[in-house]
Formats: C-alpha cells, structure tokens, sequence
DNA sequence: AAGTTTAGTTAGTGCTCACTCACTTGTCCA
DNA sequence: TGGACAAGTGAGTGAGCACTAACTAAACTT
C-alpha cells in the first residue's frame, strides 16, 4: 500500500478514536492498533501525534462542509439552508465528525497549531453555508448557533434521554429535523413563535 | 485552614487549570502546584482526579446558572432573557467557566460520571431559564444554542481576530450583546429579519 | 546482479502521571 | 501530661506514554 493511502486509512482510524477520547486521552498505540499497523509507524507518516490530530480536524471539517455543499447543490436561499440542515442531521447520526470538531474547539484553547485549523474549519463552513444559501449574516448565525447546540446535545447524548427537558432541548434539532418534513426550517430559522 | 476551606480553594485553582488544559491534559500536581498544596493531598480531599474534575464541573453549572439567577430578578418574559443573556456576556469575559463547561461535554462521550454532571448542569441551566423567563421552548433553544456559539467564539478567540467571517460570527453574541442596548434580544431571539 | 528507494517492524528509552504509604505537626480535650 | 484526631507533607512506585534507532523485506532501476 503506498503510503498516501495508508495515510488516508490512518487518518479515518484517527477519526474515530480521537472523536471518542479527544486529543490528550487518545493514545498513538490506541490509533495504531486501530489502523493495523505498528505504532512508529504513525510518527514515519505524520512526524508527531499533534500533526496527526491537526490532519484529522481539518479532514473532519473539510468532510462536513462537503456534505454541506452536496447538499445545497442546485438549490438558493433558505432551501439551501434547510438542505444543509437536513444534511447536518446525517451526520449527527454517526457524531464522530462532530465530536472531533468540538474537541478541536476545546484543544484549541491551549495549542496554537489546533485553534488555527479550528478557525480555518470554521471559516470554511461560515463560507459555504453563505455562498451555498445566501442568507443574511443573522439567518446564518442562528442556524450555526443551533449547530453548536446540535453537538453538545451529540456529545451529552440526549436524544436517548426520556426526560422532559432533554427532550425539549433535543426535539427540534435531533429528530425533527431528522424526521420532519417541512416544519423543520420554520422552526430553526425563526425559533420565535415557540411551540412553548 | 478546615478541610472544607481548602476543598473549596481547590477547586477554584483547579477550575483555571482544568479551562485551560482539560480533564486529561491536566495534571493534579499543576493543580497542587495552583492552589498551594502538596498533590498527595488533592487526594486526601478529592479520593481521585476525577471526582475533582466532576466537582469543578458542577461548581461552573451551578455558578452560571447562578449568574442567570441573579441577572433575572426581578424581570419577567424577553427582559429576563435579555438579562440572562447579558449576564452571559459578563461570564465570557472570564470565560473559565464556560471553557470548563466545553471540556465537560467532550469528557462525556467517554465517561459517565462527567456525563452524568453535564446532563444535571444543562437540567439546571434549562430550567432556571425556563423558569425566570417564561420563554417558550422555541425562544429557550435559540438562546441556548447562540450560548454554545459564544462558547466556540470564546475558544478560538475570535473576537480578537480582525477577519470579516469572524467578526460576522462573534459580532453579536460578543460585542452586540456586550454593549447593544436594546437590539439584541430582538435579534438574538428572532434573527431572521437578518441585517445580511 | 547490485544499488536504491519505499513500506513497515521490533525493541527499546526516558519521562510524566495518578495514586500510595508512612510520617509530622498542631490542636483540642480529659 | 498524654492521647486522639485533623491537616498536611516527602518520598516513592508502577504503569503508560510519545518518540527513536536500528533493522528487514520487497519492489524498482540501471
């Protein structure tokens, strides 16, 4: 296997271990175990564990806002905006984009080289979303706030939580926008009438 | 100085480590170092690194969901919203609690305990809300996930980041909510009239 | 056939970390 | 005066970690 390929195949196995540990409680050998090869091996392809996390969160971002454009093709304006809703609740469906990327918020408190492709993933989706929707800096905001909200409810896990209040919190951006068919972008684009 | 007295010092010092290195990237001898103590005696006091953790988590919920408390006594329906949400904006300021309430809900997804801590803070958080504002639930969802935006905005420091997107996500949750007297709430509540 | 490059491993190394144990010091009370 | 108890420490320990050095094996080149 050359070694682009077996690059691309660790950095998905990389994936899915930091979304689950973040950076500092993901191990090399944890990684490594999961690609299926040997641990040294990773500093050969990447040169540090850091570099190889900076890689993950950039491809996480990059991915989630491919899956934006995708699914704003063809379409403007708000429908644009409700498709790459609809488009974000698929990938909540296998959070680990999403926790990445909240680790990545969270690692770049204290490392330079995470905040900066953080920003540089947040830059890219703020891109997309307005170039795909044309939507006004507040629509835009609202809906990457109720992202934000999306991910904490992600990593809190609520959508399996029978209490009132997860539900509450959860409703509107787990299943009805998973399930619903046209209330979906009302309701996140202009939360304000309520449903109380 | 009583047990208790150092305990609740402790946990003060911990809060400023914990907000800037997370749970697994902090170390109990940088926390002892921070409150002045021996670190075999953080677990004397704590029983395990992590129970302290659990406790700094639920003292930053609790704190906020105090600072949301006070903000909105006295006030009733979208003033105590605004309140609250102005009360936000002093807490980010210092934003170790918000940077400790983010590292908790990464710390989830591995750990129960952590979890089970975020959940009862999000409970708290909701229902003070709820309570002191009398929103409805659509108003309520809005306004927290425009929180876990500033949240984000306050770890990769975009406010002091002199970009276009930047300034276009962070201009109203930082800046606008700071110091906008009256625009905000209508705003953050109902962002859909857009100001493009 | 010989040399070079590429993919990959085994066997470490030094360091950090959570946690423990045995000890000391001071205070309160009989 | 002496003893129980609470606050607090110094010195360690074993495990896990990121990272390195030195090596093997196959494929490609000339």
């Amino acid at each position: 296997m050359s070694a682009d390929e077996r690059r691309a195949l660790v950095v998905r196995a990389a994936t899915t271990a930091f979304a689950e540990g973040g950076y500092e409680g993901t191990s090399t050998e944890d990684v490594a175990r999961r690609a299926g090869i040997s641990q040294p091996y990773i500093f050969r392809l990447f040169g540090s564990k850091k570099e190889l996390f900076v890689e993950v969160v950039r491809a996480c971002f990059r991915r989630t806002a491919a899956a934006f454009e995708r699914a704003a093709e063809g379409l403007e304006g708000p429908e644009a905006l409700e498709a790459m809703g609809v488009a974000y609740s698929e990938l909540v469906k296998d959070p680990e984009l999403l926790l990445v990327e909240m680790h990545a918020f969270t690692a770049s408190v204290h490392d330079d080289s995470v905040r900066e492709v953080a920003r540089d993933g947040m830059r890219l989706i703020w891109g997309v979303a307005r170039r795909a929707s044309g939507a006004g800096t507040g629509d835009l905001q609202a809906w990457l706030a109720m992202g934000m909200l999306i991910n904490v409810v992600a990593a809190l896990g609520l959508e399996e939580l029978d209490e009132g209040w997860a539900r509450d919190i959860a409703w509107m951006p787990g299943p009805c926008i998973l399930e619903g068919p046209g209330t979906t972008d009302e309701q996140r684009a202009a939360p304000h009438p309520g449903r109380s």
